[in-house]
DNA sequence: AGATTGTCAGTAATGATTCTCAATAAGAAT
DNA sequence: ATTCTTATTGAGAATCATTACTGACAATCT
């Protein structure tokens, strides 16, 4: 599979190398439709190079999202969006999932308040925190604080 | 001065109660034009109260997002967002600096979007990163990892 | 006043993220 | 193909923001 072939000529570009590490992060994050937290990565990253260091992975993705291929999505832990096309990122505050919902006015919007500002944009987040409907019918348990301890082992 | 007047009821509501150090909180974050992190609210009370402690801080301003009076701001470090409305944060990647641009049209495309997912909203984050006009006239320095460390203690 | 319940300070604990640096391997040049 | 330069890797320790916990204290109600 060729699907990071357009990686060399982006990492080149800025003088970065092509490794079979970065291959491998790389297919683990663009194109999912989940949003994997850096643990899942690494635990994907790991079954084929069992001796791949969170460092590796944390610095990586960071540096895909410098170059775009990728989008951070924020929370309690640290997650990442492979989708291309901007969309707006539901993040429930209790169970830690994200949602992509579309909309074509994002990029109008974009546009116009980057203009205004005269601003260079590089990448762009849109995400509403709150409680997703699921665990909204699940009732209100403790506050805000309910579930939280392991998120990092999940997807969303 | 009263601004924080409007607490009385909305705490007591709750249940809560209106403390000292609550409203030195308060009026730490609220109607600020910054971004202040726990650590400068934490600062900011410790200049009237030297005995405050983080864990202090940290609820109460958490206390105070869960009842809508500010907004939290995701990132490496927490901040808090004392102003009305919704707006787009410029961030530029260089400098570290955040800039506030109101848009309308936000509200609806929130409003919108939640409907659409079921989703019950608790802060919005709408975010554009890249390169701030003034950095831009300065040339181009070095990558996202410039400005970085002891972040919390900053402003933005 | 006494009872009840919410809040505080202090501090330890937690856990995600980043750093350090020697060893390795990618890409360019020969 | 071999060598050279330098980005990248790995392993673990270190850092730092955030939470949890606990005993003392204070506000409100009866």
């Amino acid at each position: 599979m060729e699907t990071w072939a357009g990686l060399r000529p982006l990492l080149h570009g800025r003088g970065g190398r092509v490794t079979p590490q970065r291959m491998a992060i790389y297919e683990a994050v663009v194109g999912q439709t989940t949003h994997p937290s850096v643990e899942t990565v690494y635990a994907a990253v790991r079954a084929r190079f069992p001796s791949v260091s969170r460092a590796t992975v944390y610095t990586t993705l960071g540096l895909f999202a410098d170059l775009g291929l990728i989008q951070e999505v924020g929370g309690r832990v640290r997650r990442y969006d492979g989708r291309a096309g901007r969309h707006v990122n539901l993040v429930c505050e209790r169970c830690g999932g994200v949602t992509d919902v579309a909309d074509p006015r994002l990029e109008a919007l974009e546009r116009r308040t980057a203009l205004r500002a005269g601003f260079d944009v590089r990448s762009a987040r849109f995400e509403l925190h709150g409680i997703c409907p699921r665990c909204r019918a699940l009732g209100r348990g403790a506050g805000r604080r309910a579930v939280r301890r392991t998120e990092a082992a999940r997807d969303a």
